[in-house]
RNA sequence: GCCAGUGUAGCUCAGUUGGCCAGAGCAGCUGAUUUGUAAUCAGCUGGUCGGGGGUUCGAAUCCCUCCACUGGCUCCA
């Protein structure tokens, strides 16, 4: 007998080899019908696994995520059964469970999947759904492991095998398929119901773009087809706030073909978020102490020599123009120019910090592939500035700049973020980050420290800097999915000595300040297509493109409603007035979709009584009041930049 | 850049196995309507079916190629 203790404390006895799924059906037929895995002295195991000593054990069900990402390999483990039966022969590499899904990576030969393959791969796995097959779990030696995957010659599985251990290699087996695999699965095929294959697509064998290129198909699944649908509804809703269909339908941006890829056209309601993005900036700016420069689009090779951003990085720049014998580069970043701004006077440690900001316009040459709307684009207006500092200043410095992206977050009801830690990667010293190891430890420890003592959470990645030195990423989702970095606070210890600047200190020596490069604001283009998402369209009233839209019920009242407009100007606010001779309904439902704050609908009442209707958008009536009292209602409104609930 | 898919009026989309002058709704224009909180009615304009090449008596439809977009992969100073 073993001693099996619950989540509750509660200890039971149950005979040697009871598997989880065997101690749930004896508490009831009920639970065990629920059971996907179970939580066995804290590591996942497959319910029908049996337990032979005393454990701490937990049931795990749909709404654990264990339970989930068990399920959802137990169905990349379906779907390579259907692959394999429709296209004998494919060989399969891995098919982890994801957030939500699972994906299998297969090396199909000769042959293509499409789209109506996804459709006959879904029926076919309901079928082995509904055959109920177990997910059997065997422990097999290293040779006889290899000799299996030799004699199928499968050189994936064998090279999987090459970095596992005798001891720890098992094989699962459900209906006629059979598949190394670490586990755990759930018990059997049946609790499959709601299938979708979501879509195909290629993969580098081991993510290396020297490598084959897999077949990757994925797919989600839920134990009920209700769920399924659910979800699906959710994905399609998602669409609905995509910061490409919303910045073609409110007339933010625009791009063409004759312009380039990824060269953004913002039209004049984008053109308003901009100005309002950069006044913002402005402000925050000038009252931390920033001084405001402008620089040129274009520098010298030699520069970029200097800063060491050619070697890394020549790929991603748009090729040099020659001229004269001199090759010319569109800036990728500002950082060298504003050096050159801090090495054309001569600085002593009281000028120090010294913050350059500027809104630079950087082009970068993105792969095609890598373009994506708003967020990855090849020409954007990046929230810059460098801070030149002494090492005993950067604490304070660094911690500031994390000061002003809190600040600016909560402006823009930014909550769900996540702050990074981007470390280097000593094997890639010398290569993809200057070989420094001490002053990598340094900063890096100095910035772990800032962030610690701040109190700010974060998480630590390892090979994500920059090259010259580690950083603070805020990581944001889009509402489809995608992570991207939002705003970025990195320091740099190797341009300050690059580039020879200098600064004299208190002991009259020359030294090397330290550089901190922050863009809270990211770009224009990423956090504009960001905030298109957040607010699902609905900008706060500061940031709308047309804050007010005058509606006339008639041409009747057009001259009375030019005389609120003309008022509302002279207040500075951005306001409209539909002329045409519509009904009022359809103004209504047009201003209403084009997501315009507040709406003024003015008829022979408001004439008569010297008032306007307000209409909020989304809201609805809102009541009557005078032009005046409106005035500094939304006047109000737009200074504090409040975020309307 | 790589894999797969898509590309029809300003926008959203129809267009059977290749076959008469390529369709609809919305938008736009013109006219009528002068309207009270999410779509007034009528008429009209608008497309070398992404570009180029080919197969065919005949191509939006089949093939090749280039371009762009979408979903991934790789990448993101």
């Amino acid at each position: 007998m073993i001693n099996i203790t619950f989540p509750d404390g509660a200890v039971r006895q149950y005979e040697q080899g009871s598997s989880a799924l065997d101690i749930a059906r004896q508490i009831s037929e009920g639970l065990a019908r629920k059971v996907l895995a179970a939580d066995v002295n804290n590591d996942v195991w497959d319910a029908t696994r049996p337990i032979n000593t005393d454990a701490k054990i937990k049931f795990l069900m749909w709404d654990d995520d264990n339970a989930k990402s068990t399920f959802w390999h137990s169905s990349a483990h379906l779907m390579a059964e259907a692959v394999e039966g429709m296209f004998p022969g494919v060989k399969f590499w891995v098919g982890p469970p994801l957030e939500k899904g699972f994906y299998y990576d297969i090396d199909m030969g000769d042959n293509v999947i499409g789209e109506e393959d996804l459709r006959k791969l879904e029926v076919k796995m309901a079928e082995l759904a509904k055959q109920n097959n177990s997910y059997i779990r065997k422990e097999i030696s290293k040779p006889d492991a290899v000799k299996y995957f030799e004699e199928k010659g499968d050189e994936y599985k064998l090279d999987l095998l090459g970095n596992l251990n005798d001891g720890e290699i098992t094989f699962y087996t459900q209906g006629n398929f059979t598949d190394l695999c670490r586990g755990p699965h759930i018990p059997s095929t049946g609790f499959i119901k709601g299938i979708k294959l979501t879509n195909v697509s290629g993969a580098y064998w081991k993510g290396d773009e020297k490598n084959k290129m897999l077949t990757r198909i994925y797919g989600v699944t839920f134990p009920t087809q209700k769920e399924l649908d659910e979800h699906l509804f959710l994905l399609e809703e998602a669409k609905k706030r995509d910061h490409r269909k919303l910045g073609k339908e409110l007339g933010i941006y625009t791009m063409d073909d004759d312009i380039g890829q990824g060269l953004i056209l913002w039209m004049p309601k984008g053109t308003v978020i901009i100005e309002e993005l950069e006044k913002l900036a402005k402000e925050t700016e000038l009252a931390a102490g920033y001084k405001r420069v402008v620089t040129p689009h274009i520098a010298k090779e030699k520069i970029y020599l200097t800063s060491g951003h050619l070697p890394y990085y020549e790929d991603s720049m748009y090729p040099p123009m020659e001229i004269e014998g001199t090759k010319y580069y569109l800036k990728p970043m500002n950082c060298p120019h504003h050096h050159k701004i801090f090495a054309a006077e001569q600085h002593s440690y009281k000028d120090l910090p010294l913050r350059l900001a500027e809104y630079g316009t950087c082009y970068r040459y993105e792969q095609s592939g890598e373009l994506f709307g708003l967020m990855r684009v090849r020409c954007l207006h990046m929230n810059d500035a460098h801070i030149y500092c002494a090492k005993e200043q950067f604490a304070q410095e660094f911690r500031a700049v994390n000061d002003m992206y809190i600040k600016y977050f909560k402006i823009f009801g930014i909550e769900k973020y996540v702050m990074r830690l981007s470390l280097h990667d000593p094997k890639k010293l010398g290569q993809k980050y200057v070989n420094e190891p001490e002053l990598w430890l340094e900063t890096e420890a100095m910035v772990r420290q800032v962030m610690t003592e701040a109190n700010i959470p974060f998480i630590e990645v390892q090979d994500e800097s920059a090259f010259y030195g580690p950083k603070i990423d805020v990581q944001i989702y889009s509402t489809i999915g995608k992570e991207f970095t939002l705003a970025t606070n990195q320091v740099d210890f190797a341009q300050g000595r690059s580039f020879k600047l200098e600064f004299t200190n208190q002991n009259n020596e020359a030294e090397t300040p330290l550089i901190i490069h922050r863009a809270p604001l990211g770009t224009h283009e990423r956090f504009i297509g960001f905030l298109l998402e957040h607010y699902a369209g609905k900008f706060p009233l500061w940031l709308a493109p047309v804050q007010v839209k005058i509606l006339p019920i008639s041409d009747k009242f057009l001259e009375y409603a030019k005389n609120v407009l003309n008022k509302l100007k002279i207040a500075d606010i951005r306001v409209e007035i539909d002329e045409r001779t519509e009904k009022i309904g359809k103004k209504i439902r047009d201003t209403e979709l084009m997501k315009v704050p507040y709406m003024l609908v003015i008829g022979e009442r408001e004439m008569n009584e010297e008032k306007i209707s307000i209409r909020r958008q989304g809201k609805g009536d809102a009541g009557t009041k005078s032009v005046d009292e409106f005035v500094a209602m939304i006047t109000e409104e737009i200074k504090s930049r409040r975020i309307a609930e």
